[in-house]
DNA sequence: CTGAAAGCGCTTACAG
DNA sequence: CTGAAAGCGCTTACAG
């Protein structure tokens, strides 16, 4: 018999010959002891000759939840963020969760845009990436995970191990002789890069080298003037550390512009390891963190928070990946 | 007065001293002529004071509505995607509608993964981008535009005029002199890359040139091993037209491998302008697309469709960027 | 083993 | 101009 509209558990009951609440225990998969077999067997066919799907809406009003967690990205332009969705989606789906997503602070959504209660209003946890802690001022009190945010936060916390890919890189560059190390650095206020330029610094002192550093954006054509301020140097660096493989892109811009070959010249080294780093040539050396990951523990972690636990912060180690962009220093003439 | 839990309508009233239904009228702006201002006012101001937020579940509920679409697209991973969302999120905030995102055929989420029923049941329509019709069958009936699916389906579309993409490439390395033509091709079934390569064949026979195609994944290494294949033919080509940026960094280092300088011994054109073409060396002659906008204009129509318009299919012209990798072919020896 | 009923928090006729 | 009431479709005590 069809039903005018979508079907409810009403038109199942019906449908099945049993009661409506019959239906709700066979569906929401709590009816053994509850309902014989025979019952929950009938209503089951019941439901898949209607095409029954519940009505989320008035499940989520009767539990006072919303099975919805909201990411919040600085962007969604950069390549680091998609595979962070897909891992925080992936285990979200598993618990039933859906995921939406915001960028912030210049997001598309948000009240100071829109008369409308922002979708995220309806959301029952929120996993930040790469955001300083106030980002989360204006959930109050909704639970939350922060990412690539540093580990000093009073909620859980999932990190790469930024520092220790730094002390890789500057270590691999020791190995092959470099001691005049430039740093490309991103001006960015973001945990990562400081954690990224102090870890550098550290490194390159305790190998008996020297550091001169230099500040851009996030974009090939200001990692090429800042590099090429450091190439200009009386003294230049034979090895440009670059805070990622976009500004490393920017590096092999400013060698080419005077004339120098890389590796053979100067030595340039990156940061993530997104498509990038293999689309160059020569393909770069950087280390590799696993965004993908990091959206999967993340996940984990805000979905043990909203159990009641207490995820301990988590923090993902980086690998280094050695290509033809680095190698030994041309010997002094 | 302070109140347990999150404050509702109900709270509101009591705090202002009217009936629930008059807050209800407040706050949802349709109280003009039923409620005297000074009514109104102190509503508001309970409100403001308890920090009340409507519930989007009991709201959708009643309704019949959830103000979100769903984006469906192949993979987050790509560089076009998050834009696309961007300009998508954007238009629906100003509507008060959010946006979920899900991957598709890979998808994270769905019903062949998860045991719950997946979020985007709860959705008032679906944005589907780079997927053939088919994709939608599982919406059965849910309102939905396609984007860069191409114009022939039976909901409205938003596609990129790829075809005068091509041609204006064809041109451009016609009027340099060129007259080999090789098509590095993107060997994936999408309605794009068809376009594309019909549109090139087209133009080049036009111009009285040859073509040669070699088809390959959208990955570097494999678009290296096509444009190599190209590259060894015995009347090889003077420049290799590459069905997006990826591709055509591979044919740099195809060009690379074999000895050839870019532009200098053959031209490489891509397609879509993505970050990565200002970032190799030389930069990159592209088409630009404009992703963002189409994620805009997909959203605009897709509210269209809901108010119960027709909107009429929209096609997003690219643009021809010049840039270093083409140059007038080397002079026959 | 099964059903009648309450109630989640809204919006919107309807009655005054 | 304002309020009492119905009802959206679920889940879950509660009663039998």
């Amino acid at each position: 018999m069809p039903v005018a509209g979508r079907p409810t558990s009403k038109d199942v009951a019906q449908e099945a010959g049993v009661s409506q609440s019959t239906v709700s225990l066979v569906l929401g998969g709590k009816w053994s002891g509850r309902v014989s077999p025979a019952t929950a067997r009938s209503v089951r066919t019941a439901a898949e000759r209607l095409g029954y799907r519940p009505n989320q809406a008035a499940r989520n009003l009767r539990l006072g939840t919303t099975r919805t967690v909201l990411l919040m990205v600085p962007t969604l332009t950069a390549p680091f963020f998609g595979p962070v969705y897909t891992g925080a989606a992936r285990v979200a789906a598993r618990h039933g969760f859906g995921v939406v997503v915001s960028t912030w602070p210049d997001g598309a959504d948000g009240p100071a845009e829109s008369p409308f209660p922002a979708p995220h209003e309806a959301i029952d946890g929120v996993l930040a990436s790469s955001m300083p802690a106030v980002a989360l001022d204006r959930f109050h009190g909704t639970p939350a995970v922060l990412l690539d945010s540093g580990p000093d936060a009073d909620v859980p916390t999932v990190d790469f191990g930024v520092a220790a890919g730094m002390r890789a890189i500057a270590a691999h560059l020791a190995g092959l002789g470099h001691r005049r190390f430039g740093h490309v650095a991103a001006g960015v206020d973001q945990w990562t890069f400081h954690a990224r330029a102090e870890a550098l610094a550290a490194e390159v002192a305790a190998l008996g080298g020297t550091l001169e550093r230099s500040a851009c954006a996030i974009d090939v054509a200001s990692a090429r003037d800042a590099a090429q301020r450091l190439l200009a140097r009386p003294d230049p660096p034979t090895a440009l550390v670059c805070d990622d493989d976009l500004i490393a892109a920017g590096a092999y811009k400013a060698a080419r512009a005077l004339g120098l070959d890389v590796p053979g010249e100067v030595s340039v080294t990156g940061f993530d390891d997104v498509l990038l780093a293999t689309a160059l040539e020569p393909e770069l050396t950087t280390v590799r963190l696993p965004a993908e990951e990091m959206g999967a523990q993340g996940m984990t972690a805000l979905l043990e928070l909203l159990d009641g636990g207490r995820p301990a912060p988590r923090v993902l180690p980086g690998r280094l990946v050695v290509r033809g962009s680095s190698a030994p220093p041309r010997a002094p003439l």
